[in-house]
RNA sequence: GUGGCUAUGGCUCAAUGGUAGAGCACCUGGUUGUGGCCCAGGAGGUUGUGGGUUCGAACCCCACUAGCCACCCCA
């Protein structure tokens, strides 16, 4: 066992993840091009403040999963859990509400929450996110969704799921939440003790319960879409009538509530298949009061998180391959002193012309050198020897069917160019 | 934070109380400058850590740590 170790919930990425990354990173900017949106990346370490604010105080992410701590000079930091607070911090900081409205920000990067590991979940995770700042029409919802959905496409998704709601906004959702107290209290002891903590502490969880005891209740429990005020449930219904107009299909569900405080009016998940039980790709909604509590002002905006490892996972469970790293296809080798100069000063020129090469280096035997470049997968392994440096030649060895070239060094790069 | 399962060389695993093995990977060699296949040889483990039981522990017991999966919650 080796002494120093990776920290709980952290991950290297190794060789074979990296074309993954490659290819959904490359498909991220495509398509962020194709729909006008521009990156803004923020930092990872905010004012621990910033996120208490932002997502709230009592959500399982500030309660219980924030790494937090006091930098050097007492300051109280935290590595940022989610985008959306941090990207609303800049939009207000940077006074970018003088850019044409609505905004369209994109970014990528890794995301710090201290909780316990498992399929589909680490403590430091990369998502990609998009957010629309300064709109309110439904139709910008349904554009985000239609970014996700194209971007799950181009990457050769299948069988993703799309689920919405409505959790309603300050004027509807305290209403709701009273009917559903209303609704449960009379039932309280027939709850699981988790539950019942739930009905005290936040009712809406209740809603997102697996426990056996409860589901029955659920059946009749209260839809805060029958709850709605005139605005939201005219927001709910254009964003369903949006969707039905890009026919994008899509399941209402009214148990989805999404664990952060900000979000008004619409919410919505994205599920795959072959991820266990943590199986939302891409979840997001509206935000309409998070800029002015941020300090800015009015700003209604909608955006989604989508975690990078878990489209990893599941393009891997449908069996898509990314398409493999561009790695060079010719090494060059050598025999003796001489020709290693001369190795050196040819490989310099192959990479100036943009032929990929690697030295086989280690001044050792020459069979050990071809075996290296077999390793390497090399198309083409070039050999410099004393016989090729005095006749101003290189040995080019085809390494699919071994066939041996007399090569002008002269001539060398137009001979690989016309064969790579 | 809770629960279940697991922990042996780089990787996948074997050895269930009696001196730690295999396959793959790695290194060298199979004569003079020729890879992939084959053959031969080699290196690599105080069996996650700490304690206990025993004449003797990879194996049994306890604790801790880590991993996986699930709950919670979420991407």
């Amino acid at each position: 066992m080796t002494k120093y170790k990776r920290i709980t919930g952290m991950r290297d990425v190794l060789f074979d993840d990296q074309p993954y990354c490659r290819y959904i990173l490359a498909k991220i900017q495509e398509t962020t091009d194709l729909f006008g949106y521009r990156r803004l990346d923020t930092p990872l370490l905010e004012q621990a403040n910033l996120f208490v604010r932002g997502v709230g105080e009592g959500t399982d992410i500030v309660e219980k999963e924030m790494y937090i701590f006091d930098d050097r000079d007492g300051a109280q930091l935290a590595l940022r859990p989610e985008f959306t607070a941090g990207i609303m911090r800049a939009f207000v900081e940077n006074g970018l509400h003088t850019l044409p409205t609505p905004l369209r920000v994109w970014t990528v990067g890794p995301l710090f929450r201290h909780e316990r590991p498992q399929a589909g979940r680490y403590r430091q995770h990369s998502q990609f996110d998009i957010e629309i700042i300064g709109e309110q029409d439904p139709a910008v919802d349904v554009e985000i969704i239609s970014v996700a959905w194209h971007l799950f496409t181009s990457l050769g998704f299948y069988g993703l799921r799309l689920y919405i709601n409505s959790t309603g906004c300050p004027a509807c959702k305290p209403t709701y939440i009273q009917a559903l107290v209303d609704y449960f209290t009379p039932h309280a002891g027939k709850l699981p003790p988790d539950d019942q903590m739930r009905l005290q502490k936040n009712p809406l969880r209740i809603l997102d319960s697996k426990e056996e005891a409860t589901q029955p209740l659920l059946e009749n429990a209260p839809h805060i879409t029958d709850h709605l005020c005139d605005d939201c449930d005219d927001h709910f219904t254009k964003f369903k009538a949006y969707l039905d107009a890009i026919e994008r299909p899509y399941v209402v569900d009214y148990r989805i509530v999404r664990g952060l405080d900000y979000y008004t009016k619409t919410v919505f998940e994205i599920k795959a298949d072959g991820l266990g039980s943590q199986d939302t790709i891409c979840g997001g909604g509206r935000y309409d009061k998070l800029i002015e509590e941020l300090g800015g002002r009015p700003t209604p905006s909608t955006g989604f998180g989508s975690g990078i490892e878990r489209y990893v996972i599941a393009l891997r469970h449908l069996g898509i391959e990314p398409p493999a790293e561009p790695l060079p296809k010719v090494t060059v080798s050598y025999l003796g002193q001489p020709a290693k100069l001369a190795a050196l000063q040819l490989i310099e020129t192959l990479r100036s012309e943009n032929i990929g090469a690697i030295l086989t280096p280690g001044d050792r035997s020459f069979k050990a050198q071809l075996k290296a470049a077999n390793r390497n997968d090399a198309a083409f392994a070039i050999i410099l020897g004393e016989d090729e440096v005095k006749a101003g030649q290189a040995t080019v060895r085809n390494m699919v069917d071994s066939q041996q070239t007399a090569v002008n060094l002269t001539e060398l790069v137009d001979w690989l160019k016309e064969r790579l």
